[in-house]
DNA sequence: TGATATATTGAATTTATATTCAATATATCA
DNA sequence: TGATATATTGAATATAAATTCAATATATCA
């Protein structure tokens, strides 16, 4: 016997995971099929011949980020949804932590980017378009429950709230992948603008800025 | 000698833009990379080798292709420059149209997928690259001006307006994308939601939906 | 240290797609 | 109608990328 189980199974996993941060990086910048495997090897910095030991196809690899890049979104939202504070309060935080990820996170860039990149193609793996169907309604069904929830409690405009949590997601969405190839660092973001779609405004607060 | 030279032109321009719309209809589901020759051909009802008498390539193509919807994104912007009212309601109409244009044109939504498409690509033509950089800023700066004017006029909320058009754009291109692939007919967009990040609430209004 | 399992490389092969081209069809005008 | 230019096809060829594979290197443990 050569080398232990676990500590193989360690190194596969740590290498693995340098190849798709490298495929990442070029699926996001080239899109799929541009996406050729010697430039996953190229950017991974190994040969092309042993991408073929970590993953049988580019395709297994893109299968792999979208996966990460759902999950991701979701945990994301649950972590709104579970927080200790009223829906508007919610609303406003998300906002306001979405938009300064926005400015300062490359790689949450990178997922949006992925996950439009994905749900706008049919030329993607069989899989990931399944894993998209299953899991990509869940952060919109979230913002909506909380939502309705804010309209009774006072602090959310009416409105379909299916809308507005489309309204929610598509805006950040289309900023995050406006800021992808923008990154205008001359404009400094105000979340407050967005929170002004859903949030009734308070008096006091609005004094307060003056 | 046999067919006049005017008819030629007419006719070859009109298969064209047949190969186009085939081309765009593939480009906007596939991506251009993942789009074979053969696909935009067959698309068009035509034999691959036809196609070469047309364009040299598909890249070609696509270079004609994003050349139109950028140009039809400054149009529309224009057209709205142009409008014989005050800035406020520039915004508010420009918003209101564009929601339903969302909801309504197919030829709309595939335009902002191309746009999104090549902007959040390298691995597209030089040529196109250079479009895009010449041709894209154009509708932002447009939007910025007719907010700039709003502001002075008492219509348009506070806020640095290049930041304000950037919600602009990012809102509607959002939307866009989204809907390219949701068409959520259950679901009737409210145009005022978005117009709500931009536009000073008129009191007298507000009580005439109640 | 040597036996063994796995990692790694890059060239050889296969496969997919782009491009060319010879053959044929069709339309126009004299 | 026939001469001529252009349109059209699909098979032949060229090109590019994916995949395999034999050769070699490296790490671990007895």
């Amino acid at each position: 016997m050569a080398r232990s189980k676990e500590q193989n199974e360690r190194m596969r996993e740590t290498r693995k995971e340098k190849i798709r941060n490298a495929a990442l990086l070029q699926f996001v910048k080239q899109g799929l099929s541009a996406t050729r495997i010697q430039d996953i090897a190229t950017e991974a910095g190994i040969a092309q011949g042993l991408l073929y030991h970590y993953y049988p196809s580019k395709e297994e690899i893109f299968v792999d980020l979208i996966n990460d890049a759902l999950d991701k979104t979701i945990e994301a939202s649950y972590s709104v949804r579970d927080m200790e504070t009223g829906p508007g309060e919610k609303i406003r935080f998300a906002l306001e932590r979405l938009v300064e990820t926005i400015e300062h996170s490359q790689t949450f860039l990178d997922t949006c980017r992925l996950i439009t990149q994905a749900t706008n193609s049919t030329a993607i793996p069989q899989q990931a378009q399944v894993l998209i169907q299953e899991k990509r309604n869940i952060p919109y069904q979230v913002i909506e429950k909380i939502i309705a929830a804010g309209q009774i409690e006072g602090t959310i405009v009416a409105g379909d709230p299916k809308m507005l949590s489309i309204f929610f997601w598509t805006s950040i969405n289309g900023l995050a992948i406006y800021y992808s190839t923008n990154n205008n660092r001359e404009v400094k973001l105000d979340y407050r603008v967005i929170a002004s779609m859903f949030l009734i405004k308070n008096e006091k607060e609005e004094e307060g800025e003056k």
